[in-house]
DNA sequence: TCTCATGTCGATACACTGTATTGATTCGTG
DNA sequence: CACGAATCAATACAGTGTATCGACATGAGA
């Protein structure tokens, strides 16, 4: 083979680092969900063989952990708010508004612990939200009873949103009329309470539903801080 | 070549049904987790080729549908308990030892709608327990509420027990002693809180921490009751 | 300025995945 | 007994995460 017929080099490789790959792969997966990112992609997208990310990760997990830790970043407000309360509420509705903007933030979120800088900064938040307000252990119960309930919140709203993606139509509509299997196991009889919500319930949208659970969460916290002494 | 080269065919292949395959697939799923599932195991396992199953499922997305529907039968007790809090704990922590039975189950909950019958069963079991208590709209706020809750609980546990497992140490000690990274970040002092929490918090069972934020939450459900009329 | 060691990079390779297609084989039915 | 339909397995394909390894450009030392 001559020089004629060998193509030139390719030029001196990009340099590389986790922000750029990082922002690859969420790239990927805003456009594509998660199952849309492969280490070739996110190489191909940096003009990169794909071994050449094992620099800078050791596992594709890794990786998912590097895309969590940074759209904590969008979860942290400017400024934390005074009262306890609007603190958390915000953290909660602040990471829902992530998820919204990052479906695939629902399947990591409780995946695996959040130890990446700008998790722990969250976590730090939700700690300095309440902290004196009651006596650590407290406190603690308090951060994890919030977390898991939008936690779990937010994967059922973004679970039902795509369900209601590849139907087209609003859950409710689609258990009431045409959702073929749940319309006839209604009609069984055997779930009278369910038919019962599904037939009278108010349709209520995502937002309220969470916000609702909410703050019933919140509630609850607020009886176990230690009433300001007087 | 000759008869005598050829081996017999098979002998009549196994009949198949959605039990077994499912079977075969949790059974996988408890050994190597969920990652462990593959059509081709799953198929082995029952003495048949990879694209029979596609007889049962038409895509590897609905036998997880049809595991999770599976296990939901774990969760349901024998008899629906008088109280509706009790009935919501005894979903609630037997949703919890389930999970911790199917591991995979973590990594699926919440993941997509639960619209199998034994799924259905358990909604109904939910909503029947506050049947009556209050207005529809009112009982199927505590619903989702509860049920967020635990899922995210239960994820969290299970996702900590993995650390803990690779480490071989508990999550608090190895926050406090030898998580060479959690440790740095935390002499940063630029967490406070975190530190503070994890410095003086009591390093409580992952049981008693789910079994605290459920009363809290169950607490908060009570309050939306409609008092019983007088 | 030349040589050599070092370490980085990418090509290749491997074992495996989910699933479409296709061809053989069996069975029920006329 | 023959044929049509249905069932099933083999093959195939495009992709995956990651181990290995050879080439090559780069920096250090003489």
């Amino acid at each position: 083979m001559t020089v004629w017929d060998r193509p030139e080099p390719p030029l001196r490789p990009v340099p590389l680092d986790r922000e750029r790959i990082v922002a690859a792969a969420i790239a990927l997966a805003d456009e594509g969900g998660l199952e849309a990112v492969s280490l070739r992609k996110v190489a191909a997208r940096l003009n990169a063989g794909p071994m050449r990310l094992y620099g800078y990760i050791s596992t594709k997990e890794e990786l998912f952990d590097l895309m969590v830790d940074e759209v904590q970043t969008e979860i942290l407000p400017e400024e934390q708010p005074g009262d306890w309360r609007e603190a958390l509420r915000t953290l909660a509705l602040r990471t829902r508004q992530t998820a919204l903007r990052h479906e695939w933030l629902a399947d990591l979120l409780g995946g695996r612990p959040a130890l990446g800088p700008n998790g722990l900064a969250v976590t730090e938040a939700k700690l300095a939200a309440l902290d004196g307000l009651a006596d650590i252990d407290t406190v603690m119960r308090a951060v994890e009873t919030v977390s898991a309930y939008f936690t779990g919140a937010i994967r059922r709203e973004i679970a039902n949103l795509r369900a209601e993606r590849v139907t087209g139509l609003s859950k409710r509509d689609w258990q009431r009329a045409s959702g073929p299997h749940v319309t006839k196991m209604l009609a069984t009889g055997r779930f009278p309470a369910l038919a019962k919500a599904v037939h009278d319930g108010t349709d209520v949208d995502a937002e309220t539903s969470f916000t609702t659970g909410l703050e019933w969460v919140l509630d609850a916290v607020a009886t176990r801080l230690t009433p300001p002494s007087a």
